[in-house]
DNA sequence: AATGAAAACTTATTATT
DNA sequence: AATAATAAGTTTTCATT
């Protein structure tokens, strides 16, 4: 059962948002708990599968020449199953079901914009078959693809805020 | 000027995808080089902004209710400018630019769809007034979100394959 | 659930090739 | 660009509250 994180795991969190590896004492200090605080509430946030600490980067700086967005349709009474078989492909990274005139979104990598055809017009079709239709928008450029937590947790705080000061420097720019 | 990397990087990156706190001297000792070497390698990775060690977690899980993906049209000429304005926004997590039926899709975040329905028929409007039109689609359940890069290094060097096993151990279901 | 103490281990720096 | 040596710092374990 998850329960929600309190106060200081939200810190915690921001702290390893904005640097993964830094020293759970250093994190510690300034939170004015001991490292083994620091190191508990962490230990139960990645056993609960809440968070994770891990490497992240710019998918077209590591060999990935085109990142797309597809849209995907599925006969009726079908997603839950394609969506589940959607998640094997290695080169598909991120599947959500939805509402509204998709059921499914996903996001790929490919070496190449040959390599995105002939995955949406004969892999995905002949693996899916109840694949009714799909929509596909090629990424030009990412400008922003962030990880860090602080101004969510601003945000949801204060909900009359919008558009201040963001998390740009602490992204990862995908160009 | 961000060469790519080579493949000590890549064993590197992986192994910190799969465990961010991995200390450098036992990831060195398994890939037979020293300390000294995975540190400066990360360094350098880091500085030219190519990955990043961060904690990841599920949206769902740290508060946030309602995770949307919105395709956004823009005026002719105007589009570069308005992806620029909404990498401001806090709760806009991801934008990129794209080709086909949307000029920019961005992922938010909201605390209800309360939120998002002012978010995208009041507050987007009045901040990007070159928006023509938007589509939205309310995430019911995210069934992968995957940040290691074993799969994918394996994928790019051999185009055959397909559908093999998965990261999915190493990647938080945002359900 | 959090803490302090201590041994084992890692990091960060430096000098060397 | 990689390495070994080393001082400083961190992690991990465990007994205590």
């Amino acid at each position: 059962m998850p329960e929600s994180l309190d106060d200081l795991d939200r810190r915690i969190v921001s702290a390893l948002a904005r640097d993964g590896r830094r020293p759970y004492r250093d994190i510690a200090r300034e939170l004015g708990v001991s490292e083994g605080t620091v190191r508990s509430r962490m230990t139960r946030l990645q056993d609960e599968g809440l968070i994770r600490v891990t490497a992240v980067g710019s998918p077209l700086a590591l060999g990935v020449g085109v990142v797309a967005l597809i849209l995907v349709r599925i006969r009726p009474g079908h997603v839950q199953d394609a969506a589940k078989r959607l998640t094997a492909f290695p080169n598909i990274r991120f599947v959500g079901t939805s509402f509204g005139s998709a059921d499914i979104t996903i996001q790929s990598l490919h070496r190449d914009v040959k390599d995105l055809h002939r995955f949406v017009s004969e892999t995905l079709p002949s693996a899916i078959p109840e694949i009714t239709s799909t929509e596909t928008f090629q990424l030009a450029e990412v400008l922003k693809s962030t990880w860090t937590w602080g101004d969510w947790f601003e945000y949801v705080d204060n909900p009359a805020e919008e558009a201040h000061a963001s998390d740009r420097e602490t992204s990862i720019s995908e160009t």
